[in-house]
DNA sequence: GTGGCTCCTTGAACCGGTTCACGGCAAGCT
DNA sequence: AGCTTGCCGTGAACCGGTTCAAGGAGCCAC
């Protein structure tokens, strides 16, 4: 009586043993798949098992084969920083969509600073909580790539690594997008163009800077007006304040997020400026949002939850033991015209 | 040589027995604080267990124990709508700043229907994954208390339950919020009030329209005109659409969230309406944008962040076997009046 | 000197799987 | 007939902790 109210006994492997009349050893094969196992006992085992409704225990399995059958993702931001931001819930979505097809959960953590981080990947990797770590926003000389070589972990890198490595790595071209852009605005006589970029520790951050830099000279525009700032709306309003200030002031601001272009409007548009008549403004992301602004902003759209979906199947393959050579290219950001940039003014 | 090089021997607690010259039970009394172990011996044995840098292995413990020492965050949601919700990656960061204190960590799933939902509860429970859940966006006769209550885990309600419950809950008022949302909508001479909410099933949505039909009638404002959305842009949009064709064209739209209110003036917008001046528009949540905005949106601001921190706090005591019996009031959603409402036009 | 008590310590079982090494048996080969 | 070979199946060890029941040492009282 006290029994089947009390916690609910869950049924071993050796239970399905016992009721198929064979040795543990056995149902083991058989529910594994593994050759040695007539193909008809397999069958009266496999049946008796879904009988009796076994699942395997998790920390069981782990304990025995050295496994957490789950992936990690650290995000090393602000708790604000974060939620503004929707590529890492669609990041994590994609990822999402293909764990919850597979045995493997997702373990995040969300830390705020470098220190906090690390320990989160010794934690993680000590306590043998994942298999595997997805690394995003890679930074100037990473260290979370010592880290996870030292843990053993596998690992999937949105980005280029520092270093020559044997797991799957996912990257993308930005420069076509940014010669759409750059193209767009000089078409329209763009001369003073600014840009407000992210964090220039942030290796990729600092890569589409330069991809920018690179096309405003192609064009003979001054490629040097540009400002760093942390991707957040505080944060993009004071550099558009800044550079608003200028005496020749620019016509146009590319932004490295959505969020930072949102603000740098509301800087404009509070100092009296109309856009895109008085200042063109293009964003980089395409957040839902940006399409029902007034203007709606111009920006570039990404595939978070894409790449999401590639590196958790891959991430899944390496911890099977998959090596790779070669970089995975997901489909190019692309381009989006909306009404934030127009014609430069006069 | 080729062992030093290799995979890396994790210590176990027999090397800190072997080390210190006891028995491994010993060693596991000791750093598990139980009684009836010299405290000379125990300090002995910490600073060995130190010394050789052990860290207990998390499978082991979960098994021997039937502890996962993780908690479980299920959202059901489309990315889309995940993604461009800051609520959710809010409370996700709130949860994890306590976690991240503790030993515990989280594991989220995101899954696109009810019985997808069903699903990863019976697999999170019956693998033995988490020793909690956090319940959020409570439905019309939430399935997910009986999956917990079966499965024997412990939870945390963001809202009100079904059935009486021993485990911890958090509740707010918006009653107040919404009052004063009205009186201001009311003070500037709106007459003709719509409302476009959130799903019906949902159990906050709903209450939520109720009091504002409440107070609608209290003033004498007809209660009527509310039409059901998603919480996405595109409803938004839509819902808005389907309210500004009335002949009578209301002069006032509140929004169940940011996200449609911003859909909503994009909507008004291309109609040629003016915000505020041909109609006001008042969302809920607060995201960050919302003050960017141009006009900047009338909101009300949530502290998801802290209903986090509050939910994994008692989450854990409960876990702990604490148990609760009074609701947790957090502090009330705020009305913030900004530049998208104002008085009614004529 | 012996019994009884407390305090500290330990061996062994257990959690629920995986896996290694071995054994029985029938078929195939010489 | 004797020996190898392959297939199928099993016992036992192992993963790294926790915990129960029992054992030894030291001390006190009778």
């Amino acid at each position: 009586m006290k029994e089947a109210s009390g916690r609910r006994r869950t049924v071993r492997i050796s239970d399905v043993a016992a009721a198929a009349g064979v040795s543990k050893t056995l149902v083991s094969y058989a529910l594994n798949n593994r050759p040695g196992v007539r193909e008809e006992t397999r069958e009266r085992i496999v049946a008796k098992a879904r009988e009796l409704g076994w699942t395997p225990s998790l920390p069981a399995r782990a304990l025995s084969v050295s496994r957490a059958y789950a992936i990690g993702l650290v995000f090393e931001k602000s708790p604000e920083a974060l939620a503004s931001d929707q590529y890492y819930t669609s990041l994590m979505a994609g990822l999402q969509s293909v764990l919850s097809h597979s045995r493997y959960s997702l373990v995040t953590e969300v830390v705020e600073s470098t220190e906090a981080e690390r320990e989160a990947y010794l934690r993680l990797a000590h306590d043998g909580r994942v298999d595997g770590m997805v690394i995003v926003d890679l930074r100037q000389d990473d260290p979370r790539f010592a880290l996870v070589r030292e843990a053993g972990l596998a690992f999937v890198s949105l980005g280029w690594p520092p270093e020559r490595t044997t797991m799957p790595v996912l990257v993308y071209d930005e420069s076509e997008a940014i010669t759409d852009v750059v193209k767009h605005l000089v078409d329209q006589g763009h001369r003073r163009v600014a840009q407000v970029v992210g964090p220039q520790t942030n290796a990729p951050a600092r890569l589409r800077r330069e991809l920018y830099q690179k096309r405003f000279r192609e064009h003979g525009i001054d490629a040097s007006r540009w400002i760093e700032s942390d991707y957040t709306a505080a944060g993009g309003r004071a550099a558009t304040a800044a550079l608003l200030d200028a005496d020749p002031r620019p016509t146009a601001i590319v932004y490295s997020n959505d969020l930072m272009a949102v603000a740098g409007m509301s800087a404009a548009f509070s100092r009296g400026l109309r856009v895109p008549t008085d200042i063109s403004i293009v964003g980089w992301d395409d957040i839902t949002i940006s399409q029902y602004l007034h203007p709606a902003l111009s920006t570039v759209t990404q595939h978070p939850f894409d790449d999401g979906k590639v590196a958790a199947t891959l991430l899944l393959e390496a911890i099977g033991g998959q090596e790779f050579v070669e970089p995975v290219w997901m489909p190019n950001p692309r381009f989006v015209p909306r009404e934030s940039s127009g014609p430069a003014s006069a």
